[in-house]
DNA sequence: ATAATAAAAGATATATTTGTCTTTTATTGT
DNA sequence: ACAATAAAAGACAAATATATCTTTTATTAT
């Protein structure tokens, strides 16, 4: 569905969003073992996620490290999906026509229109705090560690 | 939401369905136009599809090409990306862990069970007949050929 | 101030996907 | 039989995604 870079982001965050915060900061270390993702490309990866949108924070240095604000842990996953560019994934058309539109339709428009409105409406309304709620459900997981 | 290829795949055969047959056979010239794919790559595309599975029928020489049996024409979509092997994108973890399991689910898992079962309802009962036939609505299209 | 720490930045490497081009093989119409 | 045709096969090229490693910069604790 999406592509390794966007599976990592949105593990990232919603670790991020469970366990950070402002005098409680995770290092890249940490932080890509309890999502078991490879360490450096994750830090690239969020870094995008810092600079313009300003979704993650961070701070170097000794007690350094990233972590969500309050404000940022109530974004929605479609809003990090924006921000990551690649909401298209969902809202694009299904067998790749440059657009997806009403006017000319590719054939499975009609049938994956309807899918695509509760796609946009689940990503829309979870936010990151909601989905680090949910892992205080011990059964629920977010990495591969238990394989 | 798939990769180009499996794009290309699917439109292929939805055009293949709406106008080959055994006496009526569809060059990979007049295909790549169709369907606005790049040619040489579609061909590789739809050699997969001859072969084992036998879901695409093909012949060399004049009046050779590319064409669906009345039995090919009514897979379903579903069908169609198993034999492509792609099938783990709709119904693998939406957050890419290993396994999509309902005893270690994801965060997402409870929110997105719900859509993939109607994701996958959709392309198991929708064939590539079906799809053909939303091609009569003169608005409904399958290249990009409009802009 | 200094040393330790941790992210930022940059360079590089590998793998995969996408795309093109040429040669070969199979089939058909003449 | 022969020439024309069209897919099959194979080699190659380019672009993108994924991943690793090193150096630099910013921050903090001492
Ligand atoms: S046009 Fe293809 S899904 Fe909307
Ligand atoms: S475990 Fe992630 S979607 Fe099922």
């Amino acid at each position: 569905m999406f592509s390794k870079s966007t599976e990592y982001a949105l593990r990232a965050l919603i670790y991020l969003a469970q366990n950070s915060s402002e005098d409680h900061k995770i290092g890249i270390v940490e932080l890509s073992v309890a999502i078991d993702s490879p360490k450096s490309f994750t830090a690239k990866i969020l870094q995008k996620l810092t600079h313009g949108n300003k979704l993650i924070s961070s701070v170097t240095g000794p007690s350094g490290g990233f972590y969500l604000t309050d404000q940022a842990k109530k974004k929605s996953l479609l809003k990090v999906l924006t921000l990551l560019d690649t909401e298209h994934m969902i809202s694009g058309c299904i067998l790749g026509l440059s657009e997806c539109s009403e006017i000319n339709p590719c054939p499975m428009h009609a049938d994956y229109a309807k899918i695509k409105v509760q796609l946009l409406g689940m990503l829309g309304q979870k936010s990151l705090e909601a989905l680090a709620r949910e892992m205080n459900d011990p059964k629920v997981v977010i990495n591969n560690n238990n394989r």
